[in-house]
RNA sequence: GCCCCCGUAGCUCAGCAGGAUAGAGCGGCGGUUUCCUAAACCGUAGGCCACACGUUCGAGUCGUGUCGGGGGCACCA
């Protein structure tokens, strides 16, 4: 039994027990929650139940629990006491076989089987990303490039099919712009700076762009009749660049969905579905009176803030007309599911794009199968003081450098998945550089290294892990310190399926540092290599190969490596 | 102007669908290596969970308001 499949036997136990005692006086939605106890003197789970129906069946909460207890406690499987505590809380022991099945079960086949396969046989879509390009990968960039991949392997963890995919604007006015700052330096011999357009890109990356680019077609070119050419070369070096940024933190997408697929066809056939769209009498699209070609979006008729703009004056769209002929585009792909993953800088455009799709296809449906996260901006910290950074004026911090500075991909990223997606994070490259304990990454990788050692020298002492689950096998671990390093184990496998159901990677760096505690007390307290005592070394090494593969399966959803010597 | 996020120990932050005595790391103080990696472990001090009101058997968690901090938003994308 999975200890997904424990919890869900239980509740079922107790709801039906709760429906023949108390029958019509329950509400068809009731529920009985199990959760897991945070102190031992409470036993392994809890549920809390008695205390909810208190007033449903007018009894106080205490005497209803003992009734639910009297008539399902023989029914219960993999608990080995049940006892009613406090003002009604049920409180379960764990079985110490079941416990012990359990890590055997992860000793042998890993995590991934243990965990809810919630998400089985289901297609994702996952956006990131999503940067134009125009230039090499930020800091920005770097955390939703973390965020997206995390969420995309911790999903496909627990048996979602996840597609990663980039949406680049190749069509906008950005893109002139660069082309025309690429043209500026190709022109000028020194590459002079004075000239490039001031909203233009001034990164010193584009220097070296033009005397690729010069080495390549001479130096005819001019910005008047040559246009396609430095847009195109422009284009091309940016998404080099981008896809070798992306590389450092091992991440690879299955699709680069470029803007230009969807203009005009789809981006037109959009507009016209919204225009057919009336609210109080009154069509969506609507444009000035001038003759001109401008057009807008009535987004104050679907309760937001300001209509926008979505075509101008010359005839080119506004970021989000785009992007809701894409989403459109994405959605008759037929995912299951479909997350985006934005800075907050998105926030407005992504609520506009999202009401849109709200009335196109139903609010129900895009509330079903589109997932918005907004994640907060990063500050990087360097000797204690903030980096200021902006994008334009080419005065940023790469991906690149800060993975340099912070001395390693591994560091990178898991600094980054400390934090919740929606809080604001000060990245702290002091920190970062420290190979000492005070770096959360090295605590944890030093866990799987000590392991690692361990099974090294029992494998020099001859003593291999048992190979099948027995009884006897449960009892060499009745120890304390075997029991709660069991009970931690036992509780993973249902930890990881709620991060991953509320696409939250932050709380697997939480369960790291948790297992790698929990581990390091239990090696404190317990020798495991004792050639004297083979049964119980033997017993003792299926726990610490459990902890391994805990460790090294939550470090890969991460993309952290997990060494074996440290 | 509109919007978002945050306010929990000296510092950086967790706290999963409201539950039993509020947690971790770092820093402080005091301990632990004849033994599988001391990058570790154990103990200890340190909190009106910003404030007020409300919802209820029960609020750090939900609601409203106030105060404080950070950030975003334009016919850029």
């Amino acid at each position: 039994m999975t200890p997904a499949a424990l919890r869900t036997e239980l509740e079922k136990v107790l709801e039906s027990s709760v429906r023949s005692l108390w029958g019509e006086l329950i509400p068809d939605e009731f529920q009985a929650g199990v959760s897991g106890s945070d102190n031992l003197e409470f036993g392994d789970l809890s549920c809390q139940t008695a205390m909810k129906l208190a007033r449903i069946v007018r009894d106080n909460p205490r005497s209803i629990a003992v009734k639910i207890v009297e008539i399902a406690s023989d029914r219960f499987e993999g608990i080995s006491a049940v006892k009613v505590d406090g003002p009604g809380f049920i409180n379960f022991t764990l079985s110490d076989d079941y416990l012990a099945s359990v890590a055997f079960r992860l000793a042998f086949g890993g995590l991934q089987p243990l965990l809810l396969d919630a998400g089985r046989g289901r297609e994702a879509l996952v956006e990131f990303v999503s940067s134009n390009p125009t230039g090499p990968l930020t800091v920005g960039h770097c955390r939703q490039a973390v965020l997206g991949e995390t969420i995309s392997s911790l999903l496909e963890t627990v048996g979602w099919k996840v597609s990663r995919e980039y949406y680049f604007n190749d069509a906008g006015r950005q893109m002139d712009l660069l082309g025309e700052s690429l043209a500026v330096r190709y022109t000028s011999a020194q590459g002079d700076e004075s000239a490039v357009p001031e909203s233009g890109y001034h990164g010193n990356y584009i220097l070296e762009w033009a005397s690729g680019l010069r080495a390549l077609k001479g130096t005819g070119l001019t910005w008047e009749s040559d246009r396609d050419t430095f847009i195109g070369f422009a284009e091309e070096k940016a998404m080099e660049m981008i896809r070798s940024d992306l590389s450092l933190l091992g991440i690879e997408f299955d699709r680069y969905f470029a803007e230009s697929e969807l203009i005009p066809g789809a981006v037109t056939e959009a507009i016209e579905r919204l225009s057919r769209i009336t609210v109080d009498g009154k069509s969506l699209v609507y444009s000035d009176d001038d003759g001109s070609e401008k057009l807008w979006l009535r987004f104050t008729s679907l309760g937001r803030p300001k209509d926008r703009v979505i075509v101008r004056d010359n005839g080119t769209y506004t970021y989000r007309m785009p992007d809701i002929a894409y989403h459109i585009e994405k959605f008759s792909r037929n995912y299951d599911l479909m997350v985006d993953i934005f800075g907050a800088d998105h926030l407005d455009t992504s609520r506009d794009v999202t009401t849109a799709l709200e009335y196109l296809l139903g609010t129900e449906e895009v509330s079903k199968r589109l997932k918005v996260i907004i994640h907060q901006f990063v500050t990087l910290v360097r000797d204690g003081r903030k980096i200021k950074m902006s994008t334009r004026s080419g005065e940023f911090v790469t991906l690149r450098e800060l993975i340099r500075e912070a001395g390693s991909a591994d560091v990178t990223k898991y600094l980054f998945l400390t934090r919740k997606a929606e809080a604001h994070m000060d990245f702290d490259l002091d920190l970062a550089r420290k190979q000492s304990s005070e770096n959360p990454v090295y605590y944890v990788q030093y866990a799987h290294a000590r392991i690692a050692g361990i099974l090294r020298t029992a494998s020099e002492a001859g003593i291999v892990p048992p190979d099948e689950f027995s009884g006897e096998l449960a009892e060499l671990l009745n120890g304390k310190h075997e029991r709660e390093l069991m009970r931690l184990l036992e509780s993973i496998p249902v930890e990881v399926a709620a991060a991953a159901d509320a696409m939250e990677p932050h709380r697997i760096t939480e369960i790291l540092a948790n297992l790698a505690t929990g581990f390091h007390r239990f090696y404190q307290h317990v020798r495991v290599v004792d050639c004297d005592n083979m049964d119980i070394s033997a017993a003792r090494l299926m726990l610490c190969e459990a902890c391994r593969r805990c460790i090294s399966g939550l470090l890969s959803i991460l993309g952290v490596n997990a060494p074996d010597k440290m």
